[in-house]
DNA sequence: AATGAATGAGTCTTCATTCAT
DNA sequence: GATGAATGAAGACTCATTCAT
């Protein structure tokens, strides 16, 4: 790996600030309402050296979302290394991880978890845009990793025959759904009080009924 | 119920043609992005016009989406009454009809399906404000009356005691999730082709085993 | 001709205020020094108004510039008329009217008189763009009319046989040259004060000198 | 002359390579256009070092105005020299030299040869600037330079007796106004191929007949 | 009731200039 | 001397909303 020079590291550390107040930023504020102001004044730093960083609003907004994808594809991946071998216990750590990142950044899973970006920006970017491949890619990361380690399930008996990918589609719908139930409401508990009731739901229906006699 | 007057009637369908057009508008091009110069034009008609209607450009999208989520509804209790014994055959019947509505629908449900419409105005609307209010009655209308579907599935014996609340809501979420996708893509057949999957996941794990084995 | 509707009218008439505020502006501030807020202002509108007679900000300076040209053109055009059948004559004449179109114009001149127009915008719009065609459209038109008029001039035998765009360009190289040179100094009385100058340098070179002979 | 100590030639070569940067980005951008970054990045140095050797953007853009304008005059100097006592010669010559000197330095004389420099920094600087001043001193050397030897053909009798300066204004209006046509467009041969046309017109008109006559 | 001209606050973005290292 | 990060003022352009006709 290479080494950074300071410059370089002082660079990237900058950069990183201005992600962090832009994520406070956007999470309060949605995309076409939070002002390139808001992010500078959030960063203490003039809106001109925003645009050192950054291309536009549109780039900021981005990286934002990109590094909020990044962490929750890591929780995943994590989720999953740690639970090679059982699948069950491998889906409930990942709905569990998940619903605890929304609870400790939902500013950043406000971000993330609704379909907005898409929309948001769709207008903005055009559609062969690199913008829109930006989340296309962290989005379909996310997916693939699931719909894989799903499969990995159904080969090995756990789960039933079922198409991966709509599964991994369906339970990430679940999960995003509580969630975002959560953050608009705010009222009671946490949103790891729903884990329960995900996984009844999803990982009753997708287990082999079969199978689990077996296990008796 | 009054009768309306000639005078009243005009302009509850002037109204309408507007809603009509705004929801072409709204569906294309993001709350932010759209114009109310694109709604006057989209209604061949002026724009001062269409505040004699609407209030503001913010009741004028809240009017198009509760347009369609006054649909969807009015598509759920259909689907109930017409399956008030057996909530198994209901659900796959509700689950057929919303994606269906999303198939013949399209722009309305882009604006009906994602959450954006709470972070697209959440910044202009504040949070008492009566507009948010109008967003959250049309929204939980729906998901209680399925909850009531489903409570009386569970009084019925035929799903398991869980919060029919929660059962709703995941279930939206994994409808929406699959609509969302498809509007997204447009790629290969219809929403439809999601049904099994979606009764698949959701149904049997809501299904009593006990009540199934009993079946036999 | 259509006759033209009051709204019409008033259209046209609002207009032309604000190409007649531009038109000040511009000869004072350079197209770049100047703003549209300058323009409004000027024209006592607000600048949101500015946009709806002119696309943006080089539409507005274009159809200045078209406006002066075009007045510069008239100018020319009748002097030929006038003088149709003595080319020498039409030339003096044209030098004079040209000049006295430039002191009593000297903020439209101003605009018109420089090559400026070409630099000004050549970054700011493509080469294949409507604009640049717009600043060629009217600047050859000028120079046609000089070409077709010296031509004839030539094949009456009034004037050598020489290039006659050529002749053309020269010429009204000079006589904006002089008027630049007014413009710029302001100084000492009228820039018609160098119709003679011009007449004797460009028009005794033009000049048959048999033919000249001839007149005696 | 004083010798320069190795650290001023050592500045006085870094202050040259800055205006040779500056020559080219000012040739193809416009003033406005052009950015203090443009010229720093062509110069292979960083912003803030341009500042060390010139006040401002302006007094940049004006010292490459001036090294063209040096260039040019030391051009018409050259020839004057070498046709002291020939006049006609020597115009020729200079119209001929101008020509070539645009032809192989396209990039200044883009520079020197429209007006633009009075216009657009006309609102940057105010009117008693110095910046004004020195723009106006290279003008007017060269101007000044060409009327004296004009003069001269006046007073040996080459040249009719008109005001020299006049005559001086209107043939660099000639030569600028098709170096400017040859810019323009690029299209056909060099704009060398002009020379005879200008000194047809211009000395032929400013040839004394009576001396002509003389002549044979 | 309908119109559409006018408004002007609001935003993104650029860039000359400065200054700490 | 050289650097380049940071600044912030400035300007083009948009659009929700109003109001005279």
């Amino acid at each position: 790996m290479q080494e950074l020079s300071r410059r370089e590291r002082e660079k990237l550390s900058r950069r990183n600030e201005i992600l962090q107040a832009a994520r406070k930023v956007f999470a309060s504020k949605d995309y076409a309402a939070a002002t390139v102001d808001d992010v500078a004044a959030a960063a203490e730093l003039s809106k001109g050296t925003i645009y050192l960083y950054f291309q536009n609003k549109a780039d900021l907004f981005l990286s934002t979302f990109e590094m909020g994808m990044e962490q929750v594809a890591s929780t995943v991946i994590e989720s999953i290394s740690a639970n090679k071998n059982d699948p069950i216990v491998g889906i409930k750590d990942i709905v569990e991880r998940i619903l605890l990142f929304c609870e400790e950044h939902i500013d950043l899973f406000k971000i993330v978890a609704s379909e907005n970006a898409h929309f948001e920006l769709q207008s903005e970017i055009g559609r062969n845009n690199s913008f829109h491949q930006r989340i296309m890619d962290k989005e379909s990361r996310i997916i693939m990793t699931l719909t894989a380690y799903i499969q990995q399930g159904i080969d090995m008996g756990v789960f039933k025959k079922v198409d991966a990918r709509d599964a991994a589609s369906a339970l990430l719908s679940i999960i995003k759904g509580f969630a975002f139930d959560w953050i608009m409401n705010l009222e009671k508990g946490s949103p790891r009080d729903k884990a329960d009731i995900i996984n009844t739901i999803f990982l009753d229906g997708l287990r082999q009924k079969d199978h689990i006699v077996d296990q008796h």
